[in-house]
RNA sequence: GCACCGAUGGUCUAGCGGCUAUGACUUUAGCCUUCCAAGCUAAUAACUCGGGUUCAAAUCCCGAUCGGUGCACCA
């Protein structure tokens, strides 16, 4: 009866990863703690982010404030797009759209306001499209969480409804950062905020979520990627725009996509190899993942390409984690256009262009004594003037309403070939966006499994495993006395030393029974256990159980810490880790 | 935001006007135990919140909150 997405979150209650906020006084929608196991696995996952995407693709993590000034989403229009102007029927209580009311009867119903949207309702005597109900008046929904900042609330502030304004907005710096390169990239794992209207399905839809975002500037002329032919071969599961007219998706390499035109750049195609080893890496199921193409329709009227990862899930179906789009250079231009300074990189041309230019030079020495305070204005008029005006006979100017008559000999004219060596540019947007805490469920639903454990002559019982990749298990060992024996739990002890000393989250039990304590471990996805018995004191080795097949080995206990280090973090297979048993 | 349904220990649940509120699992303390939750002893722990009806409310009514489903919304 009781389906996945509740199994899953009745073990991430019970047993600390997820459970929703502010239960002591009953609960809000929308918000979701992460407890100390979640919390831990979630930085986990926000660590490989990292390593893919700050170390190994050199993009700088920054970090810049939650809370944004009106300016910043003005520009980046949330402030007028990111809410809708709603209307409620008073009679059935239904909400609609109201500039979605009014398509028909205006051309532009987006550039109203809520009292004009009002207005245009009751003169066209539009009623409510389900039951003929009066409309009532026009307010605007917006998404943002709004504040004030400093005293008196003169001044809006917002939370931020996404992370990559912040490196919209610190374009300048981050390009003097890079020395003036392009291409260069900046990155953010932060919190977002969104009022959503009703948030449903659990941690799916948040009011407020950790997003982690890239934001790469990339010529607009050349986008190809210097590391494209490493993961050329790499084969994705594309839901293309043809293919969703279709209903099927296809398994392509990404170097066949490119070519084909289906993924519209390499940028854009590396960007979603890189998605797609993240998300194999900490533990997405492949046979459960899909990168699906935003329709044209879909897409944002400037993007020029996009498209999401998305994850199967049994409760949500496919559930957008991740979007990928070529924004072009539709932010760097908005940010210019609102804060009045120029957003762009000088990039030189491989050998200098020469260009000719039609040069007038205006001889400041005559103008300057004869017009005095008029001479500046009057030289940049000339410098407007064509060959033709200039080289006739006498030259007449307007300035200020004033007529004014220019010796020829106050100005000279010619023809100037000159090298030009490179030109500013607005560099285009490749954006890689995150939602962590959906790929966060997912990896608990995919990997979450009951499997009946058989054992001889005993009844069936169900056995559950998070099956995490070691990486992001939060728990990474535990270490367990065999017995509740001093003589047992001493060694233990120094196990646990040894491991917490090399950077090993271990846990130490010693309650129950052995298989009780094994089974506690599976749970919670603790990939190794390091069982301590009598051969340990004669010996000194120890077992190592492995989670999934439940195997064991023997090891040497004295190099436990570097073995179980090999393990997690550099593929060591569990059968060289030690003896058979 | 609307409509319908639901809410009892950490988890799952019994109770549907009157009890000291059922049971299981978990957890804790101890015993037992030489490798996969099943033994023994004990302990901890719950009626979502606020009103109302009634001699009496976990139980009936109203409202709120949260959750589920459908509609609407979802950069």
């Amino acid at each position: 009866m009781a389906d996945k997405y509740e199994q899953v979150l009745e073990l991430a209650k019970r047993r600390g990863f997820i459970w929703n906020s502010f239960e002591l006084y009953g609960g809000t929608a929308g918000f979701y703690d992460y407890g100390p196991l979640g919390a831990m696995l979630k930085r986990r996952v926000e660590n490989i982010w990292r390593d893919i995407f700050v170390i190994n693709e050199g993009y700088y993590e920054i970090e810049s404030p939650t809370i944004g000034i009106e300016d910043v989403f003005i520009a980046s229009g949330h402030v007028g797009g990111f809410s809708d102007p709603l209307t409620e029927c008073q009679k059935c209580n239904e909400a609609f759209r109201a500039d979605h009311l009014v398509k028909d009867i205006m051309d532009n119903p987006d550039t109203l306001g809520a009292d004009e949207l009002t207005k245009v309702l009751n003169k066209n005597n539009i009623k409510c499209p389900e039951c003929g109900g009066k409309l009532g008046n026009v307010y605007e929904f917006n998404l943002m969480f709004k504040t004030s900042i400093g005293p008196g609330g003169k001044r809006a502030g917002y939370l931020r409804p996404e992370t990559a304004q912040g490196m919209f907005v610190d374009f300048q710096r981050l390009l003097k950062f890079y020395r003036d390169h392009l291409p260069f990239g900046a990155t953010q794992i932060g919190k977002a905020y969104r009022n959503e209207i009703s948030p449903r399905q659990g941690v799916i839809r948040l009011r407020e979520f950790t997003q982690a975002e890239a934001e790469i500037f990339i010529d607009p002329r050349d986008k190809t990627h210097p590391k494209f032919a490493e993961v050329a071969d790499i084969v994705l599961n594309l839901y293309s725009q043809e293919g969703q007219a279709e209903g099927s998706s296809e398994k392509m390499s990404i170097n066949e996509a490119v070519k084909k035109g289906i993924i519209a750049h390499e940028f854009l195609a590396y960007c979603l190899a890189m998605t797609y080893r993240f998300l194999m890496r900490v533990g997405v199921s492949p046979d459960k993942l899909r990168f699906r193409q935003h329709m044209k329709d879909e897409m944002a009227h400037y993007a020029a390409d996009c498209w999401d990862a998305e994850i199967l899930s049994e409760r949500f179906g496919w559930v957008e984690v991740v979007g990928i789009a070529d924004r072009t250079d539709y932010d760097l231009k908005a940010h210019a256009k609102q804060s009045e300074t120029e957003l762009t990189v000088y990039v030189s041309y491989d050998t200098p262009k020469k260009i000719e230019r039609f040069a007038v030079k205006p001889d400041m020495g005559i103008l300057g004594p004869m017009f005095k305070g008029k001479a500046g204005k009057i030289a940049n008029a000339l410098k407007a003037l064509k060959p033709e005006e200039l080289s006739a006979d006498a030259i007449e100017l307007t300035i200020d309403g004033e007529q004014i008559k220019i010796e020829k000999n106050a100005v000279t004219f010619e023809t100037v070939c000159e090298e030009v060596h490179g030109e500013n540019i607005i560099p285009h947007v490749i954006e890689p966006s995150f939602g962590i805490d959906r790929i966060v469920y997912s990896l608990l639903e995919h990997s979450y499994s009951e499997e009946e454990a058989e054992e001889e002559g005993e009844e069936d019982k169900t056995r559950i495993v998070l099956r995490l990749p070691a990486e992001v298990a939060p728990v990474q060992a535990a270490v367990l006395p065999l017995l509740t024996r001093e003589e047992l739990i001493k060694p233990a002890n120094e196990i646990v030393k040894m491991l917490r000393k090399t950077g090993i989250l271990v846990s130490f039990d010693d309650s129950g029974t052995i298989g009780r304590r094994y089974r506690r471990n599976d749970e919670i996805g603790t990939p190794y256990s390091i069982t301590v018995d009598y051969q340990t004191l004669d010996d000194g080795t120890v077992t190592i159980r492995d989670r999934d097949s439940m195997k064991q080995v023997r090891a040497g206990m004295s190099n436990i810490a570097d073995n179980i280090h090999e393990l997690i973090y550099n593929g060591k297979s569990f059968e060289d880790a030690g003896k058979k048993i």
